[in-house]
RNA sequence: GGGAGCAUAGCUCAGCUGGGAGAGCAUCUGCCUUACAAGCAGAGGGUCAUAGGUUCGAGCCCUAUUGUUCCCACCA
């Protein structure tokens, strides 16, 4: 029972009832199959507390456009889905949560807290995932995962041990940095930098002998407070002479060394800084290296604590404004200079970062560095494309110790214990007892862990790492990962090092780096900006499959790319186009007309498309190898809508009104065209195409999704047919370009003449002159027509009387004009030809092709002289 | 300070390993030709940022310059 297709297709209706069938069906879950070869990708997993955005609908496409691709070419193909627990801002959704009810943290207490935070995740967690599934996701829903959960956390206690066993992971006393707002140490990547408008303060500090002062300058006055040295350089000659002098710092009177280090630049400031070990990195190593005492003035909320004397209680900015007051008042500073510089912030709430010494937990990352790079460098891994790779090599070689605790408690809790009696204890179980005291006053370590280093286990805790799983055994390594540029750090360097440290090889082969979606004016979309544009939005409007078209249009690895409406709605149009096409084949099947394969009898335009069409399918797949998958479809539209549509089905009218056979082998060759072509564009528009397969019914399979990728058949390449028809395709269309030009509406059918060597190919090619080129009927001359106008291609001339008079002026010079064309074409390829130096090093190939263009050129110079004479 | 990307039609972008520049949108002209006006048939429009160089030949390779975006570093 053939199904016939609505008159307009219903994006909404479809993809919901298509998308069910599929998850019936269970057409997404890979199987473990030793007579296929596996294709894996793991999905970027997605924070719970996030909403769908264009960043998560490009990530996803492509994503999906590949897995589908792999999975029609016979893999086992697995796309495994999954969520993140995204510690700091699942925890600060929950904290302003709480905070509305006048709850905070402390008055819930650790584990009601956490209960909390499930239950917000059971509500909320899931939301991300549905969304995921309106772009048609063709994800192992059977295998998905959530980085907190019972799998993933084993991998983590079991990684952490590991390390800390191989002391990769230790816990010091360290330079950190420290948000006040979300209370927590964050890690190096973790900060931002902006650039603020701040103040540059000069300062003097009076020496402790009453020689005088000492002059520097400031951008954090506030923190003059915790200053326990002044720095000037050893080989700076203006500070010679009071070195190991000291002097009294001002509002607080301690008395403070002056020390030398080369650290001081001499040609910044007065070049002489104050060294505050608390509360600056540069600072901290200075202090270390001169033995200074560090004072801490900062709370965690970065408000002056005791060491902050009158300041106490002020936050950083009330501080500072009073220091600079009293600084004035006392006559210690000198001037306040304008000041541009660069903030740190914590990349999740932006305030500024304050950097301090605390005591952490880090994993040691040169020795895990290595290996990875290698991985890299010999190609193991690649990134597409490959100029990412230096940016890994960059932060890979200069990459620092990783900082990993977080003072949070939705995460994964540190396995570290320690006992009253001093003992530190890292164990995947629970400790009760200490195994060197036996002590039971054993508290295990408060902090959680960064939620990178759960992320960083994802390609193969999601495979049932460490257990030795049959999906780990099949499906691991996996192939792809596809992610966006802006991860590189935080996600794919870590999964890289992680995967090689625990399973002795690289996580994936390739990396596919994406760029971002800009609004239409290039901007980065945002909260801020409002400037966001919401794909479930545009699906509802447009359909899903016309979201993705135009994400993957013109989409080139690591490049970004503009969203625009305008766009949408091309795509939205080229699914309707693609629809009527469909719709036209149907409307020529009979109830019962089966595709009963090509037909014997194939004319010279069938092999014309079915030849166009293997040329399709290699470049097609050869595209989506390379992840080219902007070209690939770029490639899909221009055959559909310029070659399927716009040519070949009106090539096929005029044998399909003739019925019969020939209606019949027409049919045939459409449907066979027609589905080669669904299954090429079904990666990138699964609902439409699956729609339309079904209906044309070539009962290949039950579903578009599970049916098997086209590939080349070399009995269809018909070169000789190919190069024929294109005769015909541009003598049709300079005939179009002569009516359209002389305004001849097209319901004017005109006798054509036509005057060539090649009279065979046009005489089989009758009909379409007179459907699609106005032609009333055709005769074949063999000299020139006198009183007509003229059109030629390199293979005919073609002429057509025209009623009115013709303007012998104006022919006259658009006949000059061609003449003049060709005559600079002429004399362009025959001085090339007559330049020995090309003839002898270019390559023969080319030389013949330019031979080859000198004689169409001249004989359509010679072509448009004749004619200009003749008038 | 170090590094990367981009600069091609009015706009958004293609242009694979060098062989006289393409698409979509927009503009203009003519068409309701029974799949599609979300369409059909045409047209106009580009010193391929600038200056050198390599080459028989450069949008493509090299060097410098300008503009622009981004990443890293963080001189207080």
């Amino acid at each position: 029972m053939r199904k016939q297709l609505e008159k307009i297709y219903n994006p909404s209706e479809t993809e919901d009832r298509l998308y069910q069938n599929w998850l019936e069906n269970g057409y997404f879950k890979a199987d473990i199959d030793k007579n296929k070869k596996p294709y894996t990708i793991v999905m970027p997993p997605p924070n719970i507390t996030g909403q769908l955005h264009m960043g998560h609908a490009l990530d996803n496409t492509l994503q999906d456009t590949i897995i589908r691709y792999k999975r029609m070419q016979g893999y086992s193909a697995l796309w495994l889905p999954g969520t993140d627990h995204a510690s700091i801002a699942t925890e600060a959704k929950i904290v302003e949560q709480m905070k509305k009810e006048g709850l905070s943290k402390e008055d819930l207490g650790r584990e009601k807290f956490l209960e909390r935070a499930w239950k917000w995740k059971e509500q909320y967690g899931g939301r991300i995932i549905s969304q995921l599934k309106k772009l048609g996701s063709s994800c192992d829903f059977s295998r998905e995962r959530f980085t907190l959960d019972e799998g993933c956390s084993n991998a983590v206690n079991e990684v952490f041990t590991r390390l800390y066993e191989k002391g990769l992971i230790y816990r010091g006393e360290r330079m950190i940095n420290w948000c006040p707002v979300c209370k927590t140490s964050i890690s190096d990547a973790e900060v931002e930098y902006e650039e603020k408008d701040g103040c540059f303060w000069h300062i003097r500090y009076p020496f402790s002998d009453g020689s005088g002062y000492l002059n520097l300058a400031t951008t954090r006055p506030e923190t003059l407070l915790g200053d326990t040295a002044v720095a000037v350089n050893p080989d700076d000659e203006r500070y010679k002479d009071i070195v190991g002098k000291t002097l009294i710092l001002p509002l607080v009177g301690r008395e403070i060394p002056v020390v030398v280090d080369s650290y001081v630049e001499t040609d910044f400031g007065t070049g002489v800084v104050k060294i505050t070990p608390a509360h600056d990195p540069n600072d901290f190593e200075v202090g270390l290296r001169h033995n200074l005492p560090i004072i801490n003035v900062f709370t965690d909320e970065a408000i002056m604590n005791e060491n902050g004397g009158k300041y106490e209680g002020m936050d950083r900015d009330e501080a500072r404004k009073a220091v600079v007051r009293d600084l004035e008042a006392e006559g210690f500073l000198i001037k306040a200079d304008p000041y541009k510089h660069n903030v740190g912030v914590c990349y999740r709430c932006h305030s500024a970062v304050e950097p301090r010494v605390s005591k952490q937990w880090f994993v040691k990352m040169k020795e895990l560095a290595d290996p990875a790079i290698k991985a890299v460098r010999n190609g193991e891994t690649k990134f597409v494309p490959e100029r990412f790779d230096k940016i890994y090599f960059h932060w890979m070689e200069n990459i620092k110790d990783w900082c990993i605790s977080r003072q949070l408690w939705w995460g994964h809790r540190i396995p570290a214990y320690y006992c009253s009696c001093g003992e530190l204890i890292v164990s995947k179980d629970e400790v009760k007892a200490c195994p060197k005291c036996g002590s039971n006053d054993i508290t295990r370590d408060p902090d959680t862990l960064d939620t990178w280093f759960s992320s960083a286990l994802w390609p193969f805790s999601t495979l049932g790492w460490p257990e030795k799983t049959a999906d780990l055994d099949y499906f691991y390594p996996t192939d792809t990962l596809v992610t966006g540029y802006d991860i590189i750090f935080f996600w794919v360097a870590r999964m890289v090092y992680s995967a090689i440290e625990q399973t002795g090889t690289v996580p994936f082969n390739t990396v596919l780096i994406h760029g971002l979606v800009r609004d239409a004016q290039g901007r980065k979309m945002s909260k801020s900006l409002g400037n966001g544009i919401d794909p479930l939005e545009i699906i509802e409007k447009y359909g899903a499959d016309a979201l993705r078209l135009t994400l993957a249009t013109g989409n080139s690895p690591g490049n970004d790319m503009r969203f625009s409406d305008e766009k949408v709605i091309a795509s939205r149009n080229f699914a309707n186009k693609l629809w009527n096409a469909a719709r036209f084949i149907l409307m020529n099947l009979d109830e019962n007309d089966e595709f009963e394969g090509l037909p014997e009898a194939l004319q010279t335009e069938d092999k014309w498309i079915l030849t166009l069409l293997q040329k399709l399918i290699k470049e097609v797949t050869y595209n989506l190898d390379k992840f080219e998958l902007g070209i690939a479809v770029g490639k899909l539209y221009d055959f559909i809508w310029d070659i399927l549509c716009d040519w070949y089905i009106e090539l096929a009218k005029p044998r399909l009104n003739a019925g019969g056979e020939t209606a019949k082998n027409v049919k045939n060759v459409l449907i066979f065209v027609f589905d080669k072509t669904l299954k090429l564009l079904h990666p990138f528009m699964p609902f439409i195409t699956e729609e339309i397969w079904q209906a044309i019914g070539t009962s290949e399979a039950d579903s578009i999704m599970i049916s098997k990728w086209p590939e080349v058949q070399k009995e269809l390449i018909f070169e000789k047919d190919e190069a024929d028809f294109n005769k015909i395709v541009s003598a049709i269309g300079s005939l179009r370009v002569m009516r359209a030009e002389r305004n001849v509406p097209p319901s004017k059918k005109v006798p054509l003449f036509i005057k060539t060597e090649e009279k065979e190919i046009f005489k089989n090619a009758e009909v379409f002159f007179q459907r699609l080129a106005g032609a009333s009927e055709i005769e074949f001359i063999s000299e020139d027509l006198d009183s007509a106008i003229s059109v030629i291609t390199p293979e005919a001339k073609m002429f057509i009387k025209q009623d009115d008079i013709i303007d012998k002026e104006k022919e006259k010079a658009r006949l000059q004009k061609e003449i003049d064309y060709w005559t600079r074409e002429v004399n362009m390829l025959s001085g090339k030809l007559s330049n020995e130096n090309f003839v002898a090093k270019a390559p023969a190939a080319v030389v013949e092709g330019e031979k080859e263009k000198l004689k169409k050129a001249q004989s359509m110079l010679q072509s448009s002289k004749e004619s200009f004479e003749k008038i």
